[in-house]
DNA sequence: TTCTCTGCAAACGCTTTGCATTTCA
DNA sequence: TGAAATGCAAAGCGTTTGCAGAGAA
C-alpha cells in the first residue's frame, strides 16, 4: 500500500498488556477496580476484533453483570483513552482495547455477508487529510473510514462481479 | 489531491434535475406520484447537503406529511437509486439527492461543533480499495469515509492546535 | 378496480438515566 | 466514611411495522 500512515503500531491487535497493567491504570485514574469492569476489561483483551455492547455482556459467562454496567464502562473506558469505538454503520457501537500507546486509529474491511472483519493496515494518507484541512480552514481533522466488501467464503453466493 | 477517483461527476450538488423528471423516474417503475413523495423530492432538491429524515419532515411546511411516511420513502427512493444514504456517525441517517448518472459516491468533511458540512472532491485511492481487494480476497469492495474536524468559524473557541 | 401509499399507533433495538443500594479505597 | 459503581427499571431516540382507510393508475 502506497501512503500508510504512521499511526498506527499494532496491526495485528495482539493485546498483549497483561490484566494487572490494565487495572493499574484505571487506580492511577481513581476509578475503581470492581469485579464487572475486570470481567469486562478480559473479555476486551480476549478478542482482536471489535465487539458490541451485546457481545460484551454475553461473553462475561459466570462474570455476568448487568448490561447497562456494561454500556457505562465502555464510556468510562473510551474517556479514558483506554478503549475505541468504531462504527460499522449498522447502528451498533464496536470496541476494541487500545494498547499502550495507541491511539487505535485504523480501519476495517467488514464482509457485508458474515460479518468477518479483517484489520487494514493501509490509511486514508495524511498528505490528503491536511490538504483537506488547509483548503477549507478546518483544523483537527480526522477521518472515519470502514471498507466494505464480500469475503472470499460469502463470494460465491453471489453473482459475479470483480 | 494526488489520486481522486472518478466516481464523482457532481461535485457541487446542484441539483439540475426538475421535479418532473424525478416524477418520471418514480413512474417508469411504476411507483405513484402522490403528494408527500413529490414534496419530499422538493426539499431533497433544494438541500445541497445530506438531510434527516427529521429535518425533510419539518421542511415540509405545509405539505406536511407522517414521519413514518419520510421514513417509508427515503427507503423507496434508495432502492431506486435515486438517494443516498450518508452516516456522520450520529446514529442518525443522512440523504442526499442523486443526480442522473451519479451513484453519488464522495464524502463529506463536518464540524464536530456546529455541524457544518463541506462536500469534499477527493476520495480514497481506488488504487489502494483495489490492492486491499485483492490481498484479502474480498469481492465488491467499497467504502464509507467522512471527515471530521473544526471550522473556521468553530475553531477559536478551542484552545490551539494544528 | 387494483395496487400502492398513507396515517396512526404501537413496537423495536440500542442506548441512556434516575434512584436506591452496594462496593471499593 | 465518602466517592464511585452497580442493578433494576424506566425512559429516550431513531426507526420500523401492522393495519385499516385513502388515493393514484
Amino acid at each position: 500500500m502506497s501512503s500508510p500512515c504512521s499511526r498506527h503500531p499494532h496491526p495485528h491487535r495482539l493485546i498483549q498488556q497483561p490484566l494487572t497493567e490494565l487495572t493499574e491504570k484505571l487506580r492511577s485514574k481513581s476509578r475503581k477496580i470492581t469485579a464487572p469492569r475486570q470481567a469486562i476489561l478480559e473479555v476486551l483483551r480476549r478478542h482482536q476484533h471489535p465487539i458490541t455492547n451485546k457481545e460484551i455482556h454475553t461473553a462475561l459467562g459466570t462474570a455476568d453483570c448487568d448490561l447497562a454496567t456494561v454500556y457505562r464502562n465502555l464510556h468510562t473506558l473510551e474517556d479514558m483513552g483506554m478503549v475505541r469505538r468504531f462504527d460499522f454503520g449498522d447502528g451498533v457501537a464496536r470496541f476494541e482495547l487500545l494498547e499502550e500507546g495507541d491511539d487505535g486509529h485504523h480501519h476495517h474491511l467488514v464482509c457485508t455477508g458474515c460479518s468477518a472483519v479483517v484489520e487494514v493496515e493501509g490509511c486514508f494518507p495524511t498528505e490528503l487529510e491536511l490538504a483537506l484541512a488547509r483548503r477549507h480552514g478546518f483544523t483537527r481533522v480526522t477521518h472515519k473510514l470502514e471498507f466494505f466488501g464480500l469475503c472470499p467464503k460469502c463470494a460465491p453466493a453471489a453473482p459475479a462481479s470483480p
